[in-house]
DNA sequence: TATAGATTTCAGAAATTTCTGAAATTTGAG
DNA sequence: CTCAAATTTCAGAAATTTCTGAAATCTATA
């Protein structure tokens, strides 16, 4: 690995973390070298920094693109493909959030609803149609509302997330909504399941 | 698998997401089985729901109880432990979003803050660490914003989500600003870094 | 359209993660 | 304290994922 000092703790931090999430450490420490550079890379100036095999790098960088989380560039008589981040962070975020929401979240609202078309045929199933019933009602409220905050321009989104939780003084005063009533959880008389 | 057509489809298809966060197919599949139960169970009853080998039932259950995602019960006469989920699912969700920034999103602010004390000795590291310094603002304003959010009792929250993005009625209407503000990475003159 | 440079594909090797059964440990009732 | 039930640990097996080098494909231009 042929990098300075600050750049090698960055790209070796942002490998263990690409791992937690859905992308794996090369990718990560591909994205975090892209990230860090002022200028665009080529592939084999990856190769060189992060010592992958050309392979590794070309998949690699498919990956990113993928997740739309690399722009391709190309520069006046130079054939290569170069890569680039975003300047602006929010450009990223946004990415990030939209494309996990994408594989993570929504997948998972479909097949609740799928789900819920069922008829119910036990008394179990009945209880497993509320809950999913429930976990889709709620992902709904969630997801509609990242929408909604996604539309914002960023400055926009700014003010609001730096207002914090201040915002609430604009609510009524209404209070008293229960949404998801919480009944605890029924003593247990019997657990050998049918 | 010993479970109704629903169930299974619905653990199955966790399995799969589980797989793609943090936590593997059978942690997955572990925790949705308990999701949906009425009743709490024991290890017994979910190696015999799922058909996996005890020991592997064993270090699912732990690793969703380090998750904090499950809660042990006791039941009179019987010392085997129980495991549920919370009825509440808000609380659900935020245990999840507690602990995923608690494992992600913590632990890269500290590595960034730590990065930031480093002089930076070349023009490259100069850069660097300005975006590194960009990134850490982002996820502080982030991830204070959360933890503001987080103190909201869920009614207050669930008000305020509902509102969406008509919450931006209360900001002053400063107005005009461009949305994506997006400079273009500056036009590489050089690609052969030192 | 031939060709040289660039990129991608892909089959197998290497590494990592997950899963199991057997043994060890813990726990609580008697 | 003893015993039996319950749980955990752990080393190796199995499965999955990642990585590589070699070959195939693509592409711009001479």
């Amino acid at each position: 690995m042929n990098l300075s000092p600050l750049h090698q703790e960055f790209v070796l931090h942002f490998g263990e973390m690409g791992s937690r999430w859905g992308i794996n450490r090369t990718v990560g420490q591909i994205y975090a070298v892209l990230f860090l550079s002022a200028a665009p890379l080529n592939a084999e100036e990856i190769v060189e920094k992060l010592g992958f095999s050309r392979s590794n790098v070309s998949m690699g960088l498919k990956e990113l693109q993928a997740w739309n989380l690399v722009r391709l560039k190309h520069l006046p008589d130079d054939r290569r493909d170069y890569f680039t981040t975003p300047n602006d962070l929010w450009e990223i975020v946004r990415t990030l959030v939209n494309e996990r929401k994408k594989r993570e979240i929504d997948p998972t609202l479909t097949k609740l609803r799928e789900l819920q078309l069922q008829t119910p045929a036990s008394a179990e199933d009945q209880h497993a149609h509320e809950r999913i019933g429930e976990l889709a009602t709620l992902i709904e409220l969630l997801t509609d509302w990242y929408d909604d905050m996604n539309r914002l321009e960023t400055d926009r989104l700014v003010q609001l997330l730096k207002l914090g939780a201040a915002v609430q003084k604009f609510l009524g005063s209404a209070g008293k909504i229960t949404p998801f009533k919480r009944t605890e959880p029924a003593d247990r008389q019997d657990n050998k399941g049918a």
